[in-house]
DNA sequence: TCAGTTTATTAGTATAAACTAAGTGCCGGT
DNA sequence: ACCGGCACTTAGTTTATACTAATAAACTGA
C-alpha cells in the first residue's frame, strides 16, 4: 500500500469536481478562492474545505497558501473547465430536447455532469450542432478546454435595451450587499436596461423572468459587472 | 442524534440500488438469490454482501435467511422496478435519439440511471412514446410498477427463425455449464435460430452480434430457457 | 497597538462502503 | 456418522467525506 504502488491518476470523486467547478468560478475573475466562500457554495461546513483542500493541493489541482485562499493549477483549471463544458452542454440539451426549463435545469445538469461519459457528452454536443453558448448564455468551453472570456461592462454603461446578466458586484461593503440582495440583484440574475436618466442619472432594468422593475443609482450601477447575454433563442421552452 | 431522530425514509445510495437490482434479478425466477451469487454480479467481496444485507433487511427492503440467501420484500421489489425502468428507459433513449449501438449503452445506462430524477426518466419516456420494450427487448416497467413476465421456451422448442435472449440455463451441473459457457451460451446472450434437424435433433443457431455459428444437442436446447425477442427495430444505429 | 471579531485550521468522530483474515454452518461422500 | 470443502458471517481495517468543538492566525477599529 505504498503510495508508490498507487494509480497515479485515479478518477477524480464527484467532491473533487463540484470543489474544482467552484474554485474555478470564485476565482476566476481574479485572486484566491477563500474557504469560507467554498464552503457556503457547497453547503458545507469550512473544516470540510480544509480537509479537502488539503488532498487537492497534495494531488496538484490546486495551489493553497494558508490563510488566504486557493487558485487552480493548469490540471485543475482542466478539469474544473471539462466540469463546466458537460453541465453547459446537459443544460442545453435539456431544455432543447427534453422541454425542461430555465429553473430545473440547473439541479438536473448538477447531477447528471458527474454520470455522463465524455462520449456522451459529445454526442449530445453534435445533436445540438457543436453550441457555444448554454441556455442562460453562458460560453460553453470546447473539449480541448478552451472558454470565451466574456468581457464584463458595469452596468451604468450597458445601452439601453440590452439583456445581461449580472456577474460581479464590485464591492464588499455589507451594508450594499445587503440592499442589493434584497433587490433581487444577485450574480447570475438577468436583467434587461429598459431607461437611462441623462447627466449620470440612474438607470432603470427589468429583472429577467419576473420582469419585475429596478431603479438602480448611478453609484451602485457602476459597481455592478455585467455580461451581455446573446440574444439567439436558446430553445427556451413555452411551457 | 438517536435512531429516532434520523430520517424515516432516506434517499437510497448508489449501492443500496445496485444491490436491490441484482437481487431482483437473481431472485426474478424463484427462490432465493445468495450472497456469492450477490458478489460476484457486483463484483465485491461476500463479506461487502453480507453488511449490505443486514443493512437492507433493517430497512426493511429484503428479507434474509441466513445461510439460505435473500428475498425482496414488496418495498424493495418498487425500487428495483424502479431502476429497471430507469435503466431501460436509458437504454432506449441512448440508443434511438443519441446513435448508441448495442454494446455501448448498458455501461453508460448503468452510471446515469442513478443520477437522473424521475422528472427526466418520464420526459424521456414522453419522448420515446411510453415504449414497452428497452432495444434488448426486456420489458420497461410502468412508472406504476408493473412489469409484463416475459414467458420463457426452452430452446428446443423455439421456431426456426425465432430471435431469443438466452434468459436461465437449467442446470447446476459445473460440466454443462463450463461447456455453454465456452460456447457462449451464457445467461443474455442474444441468439437466432437457424435449423433444426427433425426427430429430436440438434438445434442449429447463430449468436447474435457476431453471427457466429452453434449447434446445440437437443438435451442441452432443453436446458436453455429463453425469451423471445420482439422484432421491432429499436433504433440500432448502422454506425 | 491591542482587543474583539472573523476566518482558517487541527483534532477527533461518524457514516457508507469496501476490504482481508478468521471463524462458523451446512452438505455430500465415503 | 463424520469430515472436508464451500458458502456464509463476524471482526477489524481502510478510504472518502462529512461533521463538531476547540485553537490559531489575520484583520479592523478605536
Amino acid at each position: 500500500m505504498s503510495a508508490l504502488t498507487r494509480d497515479a491518476n485515479p478518477p477524480l470523486t464527484r467532491s473533487v469536481e463540484d470543489y474544482l467547478k467552484v474554485i474555478y468560478h470564485l476565482s476566476s475573475q481574479g485572486g484566491f478562492a477563500t474557504t469560507c466562500d467554498i464552503a457556503s457554495r457547497l453547503e458545507v461546513a469550512p473544516p470540510s474545505v480544509s480537509g479537502m483542500v488539503k488532498r487537492l493541493s497534495d494531488t496538484g489541482l490546486i495551489e493553497h497558501v494558508p490563510y488566504r485562499g486557493v487558485q487552480l493549477t493548469a490540471q485543475g483549471r482542466r478539469e474544473a473547465l471539462r466540469m463546466i463544458r458537460r453541465h453547459r452542454i446537459l443544460e442545453l440539451f435539456l431544455t432543447q430536447q427534453l422541454g425542461y426549463d430555465w429553473d430545473g435545469v440547473h439541479a438536473e445538469a448538477e447531477r447528471l455532469e458527474h454520470a455522463v461519459s465524455d462520449v456522451l457528452i459529445e454526442r449530445m454536443a453534435s445533436a445540438l450542432g457543436q453550441p457555444q453558448y448554454d441556455p442562460h448564455g453562458d460560453p460553453i468551453p470546447t473539449a480541448a478546454g478552451d472558454i470565451e472570456e466574456a468581457e464584463l461592462v458595469p452596468l451604468s454603461d450597458a445601452p439601453v435595451g440590452a439583456k445581461l446578466e449580472l456577474r460581479q458586484v464590485g464591492t464588499q461593503d455589507a451594508a450594499r450587499l445587503r440592499y442589493l440582495a434584497e433587490q433581487g440583484l444577485t450574480p447570475g440574475v438577468l436583467i434587461v436596461v429598459s431607461d437611462r436618466q441623462p447627466f449620470n442619472g440612474p438607470t432603470a432594468v427589468s429583472l429577467a423572468p419576473s420582469g419585475d422593475p429596478r431603479i438602480v443609482g448611478r453609484d451602485l450601477a457602476q459597481l455592478l459587472w455585467c455580461r451581455e447575454v446573446p440574444v439567439e433563442d436558446h430553445g427556451r421552452p413555452a411551457a
